[in-house]
DNA sequence: GGCAGCATGTAACGTGTTACATGATTTC
DNA sequence: GAAATCATGTAACACGTTACATGCTGCC
């Protein structure tokens, strides 16, 4: 069965949940809305948005409102259905996989930010994985010593080697801060929602 | 002339850099290197290197020696050029464009990470570049207010709203802080560097 | 005997970006 | 008068991922 479309692309849940918050909502809001309050952690082009509010539509998890303009386009307004709402919440509420780099941790923070909708045990659920998995790596990460780094750059010359080993260096204790800060407020934001 | 093509892709200059950084390695090491060291910010496959690696060969920028080996692939190792130097030192001295998300803050760090080589004042100017840009960007995020997303949620059902505003709060109160903590780690770096 | 690692690659596919196409309204 | 914003979309291209292809070595 080579090479099996899975269509389940991130961007259609994220538009579905965003659609859930704000209904009668169009394609070209959608990008406004995506790139100035998800805008840190994520983006998008309308001509990914144009495509994949079709796909929604055809899997019967969104439908619109024509409103209809003279000489300009028309307007596409969209909503959530039952069955939208349904594929939004096992989207939500299906475990994360964690995998310890910093682009999967966006992704871990944004599926956060977009779980106002989804049960309070879901959300607290999600939060405590997070916790887990941000203390084990942080404490693997605390074991860690920069020794494959160093013999990498054994035969380089002492001024450049000195000065990626200082940068390296000061990497190291910022991710292991970082995470650290990370886990403390996954605990707080518990406690502030529990 | 429509659609143009730049051939000069990111993956190429970090390839570079750490053939540089190492010389004789092999693209299966580089893989290695890569996921293991600058893993947190930057992962690639084999899949994309070796093609990778015959467009640098191919720029005259690298070059290799072959290891025959019986019964197995050959052993091709890497070296860099005295052009690839030339290429890998324009890179890293071409400003940064900021661009305030934090995928552009991750590439802003890979490229510092790989700088070890380059001239000490080209070091010190990317990284008062850094400290500008990110503490303009802090400085305008801290008079941001949320408005724009309570508003959003205006019109869903008080639970949700309120839970999707306590995340919102505190994922604000974190990106502030973070990228506080960011500034003060490049001044202090450049302390450490100059 | 199976599975992970070493070592090279190509082909297909999915996702993201830039360019093209159209055209009115608003702001500088 | 030029540029940005509103509003929809398609086409081409660049980049990243998974699958295919091959085969030896070392470990459990």
């Amino acid at each position: 069965m080579a090479h099996q479309t899975t269509g389940t692309s991130e961007l259609d849940y994220i538009l579905l949940c965003l659609i859930r918050m704000h209904p009668d909502i169009s394609g070209y809001d959608l990008r406004s809305i995506i790139n100035k309050s998800t805008g840190f952690f994520f983006h998008a082009h309308l001509s990914q948005i144009y495509p994949a509010l079709k796909r929604l539509s055809e899997r019967g998890l969104v439908e619109h409102t024509l409103v209809k303009r003279e000489s300009q386009p028309n307007l596409k307004l969209y909503r959530i259905t039952e069955d939208g709402i349904d594929a939004a919440n096992s989207w939500l509420t299906q475990p994360f996989v964690f995998e310890y780099t910093t682009e999967n941790a966006q992704h871990y923070f944004l599926k956060l930010i977009l779980m106002g909708h989804a049960e309070s045990e879901a959300l607290l659920a999600y939060i405590d994985q997070g916790i887990a998995a941000f203390s084990h790596q942080r404490d693997l990460l605390a074991e860690y010593d920069l020794q494959t780094e160093r013999e990498f750059v054994e035969g380089a010359d002492p001024i450049a080697r000195s000065r990626y080993l200082t940068v390296w260096e000061h990497e190291y204790d910022f991710m292991l801060r970082e995470l650290n800060e990370r886990v403390k407020w996954l605990e707080r934001l518990r406690g502030d929602i529990a």
